[in-house]
DNA sequence: TTGTGTTTTATTGCCTCC
DNA sequence: GGAGGCAATAAAACACAA
């Protein structure tokens, strides 16, 4: 076995030790005699507390222990051999020194990283701490242009109406023209319409079903002057099949007139009249054709 | 001087390798 | 099975403040 037992221990001390143990104890010339005298437990147990007493290395052996680990911290039997003999050693207390020294260097090396993982990590999580703030300040940014363009969408807006308020007083006088036009026409034409019948545009809007989009259309350009087609001329649908909305018999002669959605229903029998209505929305390309649904009772 | 914390030396038990 | 390494630990030696 590696192991030292205490004999081995005694045999170590008494050899490293022999001369001045020998003759500061006094027992040099007794010494046989007294081991032959006890038991060997007893000259184990004696040995064992002679043995425990440690002594630290001089100076000089740490310092060529320590050259020599420097080179190689592992110890092969020649070198450990030849360390013990120039620092007058015995070779396993060479052994543990080594042992004990790649002990302490793993226990620094282990501080290293640790330090070396701990800076890695402050400086990730400063880092980390920048970016965070810029994306923060980015996102800042971001939310204030956002603000901007919504903000510049409504004044743009606002001047699309005052410039629409502006061309419609123009245009009232046309559209007074036109229902003139429309009331002498209707004095001249063949429609000799029960006006029992005409509807209101409040009237008729209570039969609408609009959608959101046509809500908020004749809601917010309800003020433009809507530009009125007839079926023929307008639609969505080709021209046959919005015929084919209309009775067969008698087309539509409508009177239709904006703002307010004042429309004039042709005399009729049928039960539903329909109309579209086609509206252009200034300074968009869009335009909206409202089919409009009446219930004739 | 003494209590306490740290360092150093040494032991023990377990493991791997040859 | 012996040699050697390693982790855990004991214990002596040492440092230092109160």
């Amino acid at each position: 076995m590696k192991r030292f037992n205490s004999s081995d221990s005694l045999a170590a001390f008494i050899s490293s030790e022999d001369g001045t143990q020998k003759t500061s104890q006094g027992y040099s010339g007794d010494f046989q005699a007294m081991l032959d005298s006890i038991e060997e437990e007893d000259y184990i147990e004696e040995a064992n507390h002679v043995s425990e007493k440690k002594r630290r290395l001089t100076l000089h052996q740490v310092k060529a222990l320590e050259k020599n680990f420097e080179v190689d911290n592992k110890l092969e039997p020649e070198r450990k051999l030849k360390l013990a003999e120039e620092l007058c050693l015995q070779p396993r207390q060479v052994a543990i020194w080594f042992q004990n020294r790649r002990a302490r260097w793993k226990t620094k090396q282990l501080e290293r990283d640790y330090g070396n993982l701990k800076a890695n990590y402050e400086a990730l999580k400063l880092d980390y701490s920048n970016l965070e703030k810029k994306n923060e300040a980015l996102a800042q940014k971001a939310k204030e242009l956002k603000a901007k363009l919504k903000q510049e969408k409504v004044d743009s807006s606002h001047s699309v109406k005052d410039e629409y308020h502006v061309s419609e007083s123009d245009n009232n006088a046309s559209v007074h023209s036109q229902n003139h036009d429309f009331s002498e026409n209707k004095n001249s034409s063949a429609i000799t319409e029960d006006h029992s019948n005409v509807s209101t545009s409040n009237e008729l809007m209570n039969c609408f079903h609009l959608t959101d989009s046509i809500a908020i259309m004749g809601n917010r350009y309800q003020v433009y002057q809507p530009h009125l087609t007839k079926p023929e001329e307008q639609s969505v649908l080709g021209a046959e099949e919005s015929c084919n909305f209309f009775s067969v018999d008698q087309a539509p002669t409508l009177h239709c007139y904006f703002p307010g959605l004042c429309c004039i229903l042709p005399p009729h029998n049928r039960v539903y009249k329909i109309w579209h209505l086609r509206i252009l929305v200034p300074f968009t390309v869009a335009a909206c054709t409202i089919i409009f649904f009446y219930h004739e009772d």
